[in-house]
DNA sequence: CAACGTCATGGTAGCGCTACCATTTTTATC
DNA sequence: GATAAAAATGGTAGCGCTACCATGACGTTG
């Protein structure tokens, strides 16, 4: 009959268990798993032994308790089921996967407050970093982010003045370049049509606005957006909203990859041809931009290579090896297709 | 000059604090903030007030440690750019987010090994509940859910053997209605389109072929499937393939929403008429399936309240009140659109 | 009004781990 | 071979919280 277990805890065997078996000191057990240089090779096989036969695992609560300090990366989104999102956060999972890290993910919901809520629930876990979306973050949010006291990255976007570290590309180049590769393709009448309009949505839209001013086709009546949660059915909604308002539209650079599918849709029931009657580039480059009938031309943006990015700059961080580069620019691509091609 | 904190720890206040500044003894700080029911008003009051002035947060960690449960809920999908399962953890968050429940969110990427892999990282934290995706657990899986010694609910399908609690609907019954609708709408060689046979999918395809059976249309020739990953390029080149084998066909029913956008794209590009020349049917009922042109039919699936609903009966298990219905059929519904109407 | 139960509150002792410091052993240096 | 420096190991004392049990104040019952 073995000693009875403590009365509290699920019987699982602890670290004092694992020390007695290997005949060292507890201490020695944490630093043979936390840090195994520090242990001599003799103490690590020794203990590597007994953790085996005991199939002993450490609590992460103990730990976390002990050191100040949780193995978790908190992340932020502003939407779970929007595809590019996803994606960050597959990179973000798939840099993960095979480390100590876990991953705690929070919604925002696109609300700096909600955001500012959330923060103040990951806070108090100690997280090992923080990943961000977007650079646009309430002055309190970015004071927790400040006081955190772990590496933060904030993604998705570029921009002068990151809390830590930062990892993007430009959405008003992106948009700029979505039109002036309109624009040189031979349409003329470009219009803007965009849901959801966030801060990243916004730069996309003054990047299109600053193409078409500099060819001298800027005109307010070519841009048409809505608050709403962007989707395909808003997509071909907001380009009917469009051709009312400017029946001669030509163009269209849509704020996303949804609401320029919506829009093909749209253009196939209305039976305008495209890309010789509307020319449609989208933004994101989702796998379906190319599989679609005719394939769209968009903007293809890093999402995967964020998360990965992002988790990477974290890491070194956290091993006290803060990257030189605290701004990395990952850029992005125009994907010319037939929707263009005029 | 205050008296210097211990040398770890942040510096935030703990429960000491407010007690001392409530004067009451830490463990009914404790019980205010967490029973509050058992604490009389009047210290309930005083300990609100010094929790609000000290800006005390609990820290979850310490809680985790001495209660032997963590506030977590562990949640394992097998991806999280499919949008079905993005809905599903939305429904989860969004049932989770104004309690004191957090959310450790694992990708399994279709493997029952990674499963296993994450089950046992979850394990060691003593979630408060499981929410798994799918019933088609490797018996080591199945252990570790058993001995897990919180609530488990599977979702997305029903089944004869829950672990514990399940949700979902009948992958069977989907696929048969699906298929009974084309032929009802006087589609006869009707195809079975599917990338990323996992077990739902499979069950599916069991429940077209038992429509075709039943009205002896079957013939394993209808049949087009891959491993690969569903996509709707995939979609495209599917149907290409089906339509080699078998040029006469008159409708397809998709293993999902993005094969069947896939080959309605692969239709336009061929000059197919849809619905005349072919039926299309597709699963889950994503937004996009109304916007396309022509809309698509669908199985709609309940996919964001299978997410709700999974934590709906967690919470109650957690609470005692262990719901008498261990296996919730939440069901689907056809969702007949102009892709079908000949 | 004694005996008992119930309610509100608190003290003590951990939960399982690691930071900090002390001690011992080994290695390098002259 | 003496001395310093470095490496390896361990003991102690918490981290901040809650389970468990004890205590005293009240109300209820016959």
């Amino acid at each position: 009959m073995t000693k009875p277990r403590s009365r509290r805890g699920g019987g699982r065997p602890t670290i004092a268990d694992v020390a007695r078996k290997a005949g060292v000191g507890a201490i020695t057990v944490s630093r043979a798993l936390r840090e195994p240089d520090r242990v001599s090779q003799d103490l690590r096989r020794q203990i590597q032994a007994a953790v085996d036969e005991l199939g002993y695992v450490p609590d992460p609560n103990a730990r976390a308790l002990a050191s100040a300090r949780a193995d978790v990366f908190g992340v932020l989104v502003p939407s779970l089921t929007n595809n590019v999102f996803a994606e960050v956060v597959r990179g973000i999972y798939d840099s993960l996967s095979d480390g100590p890290f876990r991953v705690q993910l929070g919604n925002t919901h696109y609300s700096g407050l909600e955001e500012e809520r959330l923060l103040q629930v990951f806070a108090p876990q100690r997280p090992a970093a923080l990943i961000v979306a977007g650079i646009d973050q309430t002055p309190t949010s970015r004071k927790l982010l400040e006081s955190a006291g772990c590496p933060v990255v904030q993604v998705m976007e570029t921009g002068p003045d990151p809390v830590d570290m930062l990892v993007g590309f430009s959405h008003f180049d992106g948009g700029r370049t979505a039109t002036e590769h309109l624009i040189e393709a031979g349409y003329r009448r470009i219009g803007f049509i965009g849901a959801r309009m966030d801060p990243r949505s916004q730069r996309r839209l003054a990047g299109y606005r600053a193409a078409m001013e500099k060819a001298g086709l800027f005109d307010p009546r070519l841009i048409t957006t809505t608050p709403l949660l962007s989707s395909m059915t808003l997509g071909r909604e907001l380009l009917r909203d469009a051709l009312a308002k400017m029946p001669a539209l030509d163009g269209v650079f849509c704020n996303n990859d949804d609401i320029a599918l919506g829009v093909l849709f749209e253009c196939h029931s209305a039976a305008l041809d495209v890309p010789k009657t509307i020319g449609i580039v989208g933004f994101n480059d989702l796998e379906m931009m190319q599989a679609a009938f005719p394939p769209l031309t968009s903007i293809r943006t890093p999402r995967y290579e964020i998360g990965r990015r992002s988790v990477a700059m974290a890491l070194a961080a956290i091993a006290g090896r803060r990257p030189e580069q605290r701004v990395v620019d990952l850029g992005f691509e125009l994907k010319p297709r037939e929707s263009t091609a005029r």
